[in-house]
DNA sequence: TTGTAAGCGTTATCAG
DNA sequence: CTGATAACGCTTACAA
């Protein structure tokens, strides 16, 4: 019934131990030999069982990714980074939602360990160090996401968030604004903190106070960002004159709520958002956004993922900390427009 | 080094059988020994092998998805929906993307077949019928997503896009409409057909008479999406009334082509999009949209494939074929708003 | 260059 | 209830 790699060594006429020796691509075996097994195999819908390769001590071509949310725009292109590195290499890769639970994110980390896969790239740390540890004391090599270590010297590709706000607070202040509204979603996020200290340098570098009142925390949701930002807009005096959104979606929310206070953009407040999605160039007015490259944090951070596991285990790995740096995408919603002719 | 059952089962003082009895939970055990062997495995670390256990004839707990994109807004929550899905049964998901390339489509079925996964979700056919038709022949279990399949009978779940269309027509038709814009992506793509074929329903019914001008393709790009219809609006005579967008990131770029005309929407033109994506009410004015129940689309596929999984063989399977309907929601974009006192 | 045989870690069969 | 022992399908010394 199932075609078994004895079957195809039989119709070869040659041993097990040759058939594969052909099948695995390898020099020592006559060409002869070689063609009789791949044309059997051919002929008899072969197919390598992976399980009964790993378990003789083959890699299971298997690498697993342990993340919040694959369905959010930033997650999905960070995974899409992942896997495209993955199956650029014969490897295929096991997602594992947690949604930020760590029950769940220590139910990934056991069944892939039973799954017995390659490497990890994790995102999701919510359970503290003591499983990472673990996957350092099991030998299990393994790359932080969008994450880094605290304490521990460990493999991690992350985004700048603090460049990011920097960037774009520094845009807004070399435009002339001095009260600038901050949008930020849990205080306790690390990237947060970070985006709120590239925010504070900016504004020391251009003297100007930082004044706690300017920023808001929304959570994580859009309606929140909706009504706390129009709250905030109607309420703090001198009114803020730009507003820094946490994400596009956030900022979409945001621009609906300046023209639901008859504020125009950016006429009267300048809007910046963060991630650069698909939709901003298509807001009224086109969102200027801080671009992060997420896909290639996923990206780089498998390729560092297939170095490692292909590192020889007699030389001493030096562990890779990578942080990509953003890029400020300036469109309408930040700049007042020239005045024209006719307004002359 | 590594533990295996033997060690656990040494140290529990029992035989491996009676260990992996223990572990597998089963009754035939002694309290004692199993409890025995349960602490011996706690206090050794111990992993099972699923490569092992599949070897023995176990299920390997891991079953394929072969997509298009995981990283589109729609796929990634068809994504998320099976995923959730598996997770509760404590079973993990491959994600391939195919890109709509039929060679990487081959080689995810390859590498799922040889990694011996129990059974597949498929939502990415560029290949055509041959690669199914395998699966059956090899009795491997998959459900269709998103997909029909045409001649064989199979196992799909999809969402209506024929009743998607025609809710959407039907709207606009009843709010007086009658030059409707009907902007799609390829002509080829099946639920591009399906949705014209709704609409044209809906326009029949209305005894409206079908004007082939008023479609408009864009293939995949959100640039053309835009340009297209602002073509298409300054052109047409008598000029749309109401505006059909293929998602609602190209409704994005449609309400930015009909602010460059200097339409108003909803007063000028009426805009529907579909899919409800999240920032459709923030959208200015709120989106309408076409709610596909997408994410449960992922999700009951997945239900059903564990549920012809844990189907008897002996028992004869009747295929499931389902088709979910999308909901309609009302936001400004569509209805133009009564006239307040102070207008009268 | 080829073949024999010993694992890899589990589960299942079957006899106690 | 328990314990040998034979698979499962493949790789890899080791020997020829």
């Amino acid at each position: 019934m199932i075609v078994t790699i004895r079957d195809i060594a039989k119709r070869a006429a040659v041993s097990v131990s040759t058939a594969s020796r052909a099948l695995n691509k390898r020099s020592d075996v006559s060409r002869d030999a070689r063609q009789r097994v791949l044309a059997a195999a051919r002929e008899m819908n072969y197919s390598v069982n992976l399980h009964a390769r790993a378990l003789a001590g083959a890699a299971s071509k298997t690498i697993g990714f342990i993340l919040y949310d694959s369905s959010s725009a930033f997650h999905s292109a960070m995974t899409r980074g992942v896997e495209d590195a993955a199956a650029a290499r014969g490897y295929s890769m096991i997602v594992c939602n947690t949604g930020g639970a760590p029950d769940i994110e220590l139910r990934a980390h056991k069944m892939l360990r039973e799954k017995r896969v390659d490497g990890l790239l994790i995102n999701s740390v919510q359970s503290g160090a003591s499983p990472l540890q673990r996957l350092v004391d099991d030998g299990v090599p393994f790359v932080l996401l969008n994450r880094r270590a605290d304490g521990m010297t460990l493999d991690y590709v992350t985004v700048s968030y603090q460049k990011g706000a920097y960037l774009a607070a520094t845009h807004l202040l070399a435009l002339g604004h001095r009260r600038i509204l901050v949008q930020l979603a849990q205080e306790a996020h690390p990237p947060v903190q970070d985006r709120l200290r590239g925010h504070q340098r900016a504004l020391a570098e251009h003297n100007v106070p930082f004044d706690p009142a300017l920023v808001i925390y929304c959570g994580d949701q859009q309606e929140t960002a909706y009504s706390r930002v129009r709250a905030a807009m109607s309420v703090i005096r001198p009114t803020p004159t730009a507003v820094l959104a946490y994400n596009d979606l956030w900022a979409t929310a945001v621009l609906k709520a300046l023209h639901d206070l008859a504020l125009r953009v950016p006429d009267d407040v300048a809007v910046l958002g963060h991630n650069d999605n698909v939709i901003a160039p298509y807001l009224i007015p086109p969102l200027s956004s801080v671009s992060y490259p997420v896909y290639e944090m996923g990206r780089l951070g498998a390729e560092i993922l297939f170095r490692k596991l292909a590192w020889p285990d007699d030389q001493p790995w030096s562990p890779q900390a990578v942080t990509l740096d953003p890029t400020l995408i300036v469109r309408a919603s930040s700049v007042v427009p020239a005045p024209i002719a006719a307004a002359q």
